[in-house]
DNA sequence: CCAGACGTTGTT
DNA sequence: GTCTGG
DNA sequence: CCAGACGTTGTT
DNA sequence: GTCTGG
């Protein structure tokens, strides 16, 4: 799945690539995105042109009575996404594109075939070079009752929220987990952004695209665990407590990721 | 009919 | 163990 | 995803 | 709002 990611690219790259006419956002390079945190989403706006926002990382439903309901709702899965009264509305017409540079992912504890035991281990993923690139998004509005100033938001007001769409992880992935964010190449933005794009085509995006060529992982420190270490320490590979020398960072490309 | 959930992940 | 918050 | 809390009352 | 369960 998806719990945690990187956006480390500067805006200027970010607008050249997904073309976005917005103004300029403040945007940091973030290294542990977490779920609850603010963080830049790529949609369509009334016009058609794509613009750049940031968004609250948990879907909200419209009909939510409990704003904390986005905690739980930081991923949906693609096989069954259609049909989920809390993300239904939302892959009708509130498609976007979430804008990323790597993820993480925790490989869980384990025994090997010597007794030992391995502690759960974080991996990141993503691509040598750091091209930025996109995960399937929804976004929801939530205007239900009074919600204080909520870190980066703006005060009191709609509420507007995010999630991810996850797949089956590939099989080089699946080395490390069984799931993976649904990433679109740049040919399957518009079809995704465009609202009245029919059902039938999103969802052969999500469960027919190509299978993403070319990613790479690399264990990195349990540093990434904790939300609030934002720094490129999340993205250094680390020798993995317990496991054999096989996961250990292999390519030198991933150097490059530094 | 109304009440209550509405989600994913992993793990056993 | 389970829920909430980041 | 992981980390951290998990409760009420009254009193200051 | 919409679906599932009683």
């Amino acid at each position: 799945m998806c719990g945690r990611y990187s956006l480390t690219s500067p805006d200027d790259a970010m607008r050249q690539l997904f073309a976005y006419e917005s103004p300029p956002l403040n945007i940091a390079a973030r290294y542990n995105t977490a779920p609850t945190q603010q963080a830049p989403v790529v949609r369509q706006d009334e016009t058609g042109a794509r613009e750049l926002v940031k968004l609250r990382w948990g879907l909200v439903p419209s009909w939510a009575d409990d704003f904390g309901i986005g905690a739980r709702m930081i991923n949906a899965r693609s096989e069954t996404v259609a049909g989920k009264p809390a993300f239904r509305a939302a892959f009708q017409r509130r498609r976007c594109l979430v804008p990323a540079t790597g993820w993480y992912e925790w490989k869980s504890a384990s025994e090997g075939k010597d007794g030992k035991i391995s502690p759960k281990q974080p991996y990141a993923i993503g691509y040598p070079e750091t091209p930025p690139f996109a995960f399937a998004g929804l976004w929801e509005s939530w205007d239900k009752g009074a919600v204080e100033t909520t870190g980066g938001g703006e005060g009191t007001g709609p509420v507007e929220t995010y999630t991810i769409l996850t797949r089956a992880a590939d099989e080089d992935i699946a080395k490390v987990h069984h799931r993976m964010p649904v990433i679109l190449d740049a040919a399957a933005w518009d079809t995704w952004l465009a609202p009245d794009t029919l059902t039938e085509k999103t969802a052969d995006l999500l469960l027919n695209g190509p299978t993403p060529e070319g990613l790479i992982h690399w264990p990195v420190s349990t540093r990434v665990n904790k939300p609030a270490n934002d720094d490129p320490s999340c993205l250094e590979p680390a020798d993995p407590a317990g496991a054999d020398a096989a996961e250990a960072p292999s390519s030198p490309d991933q150097l490059r990721l530094l």
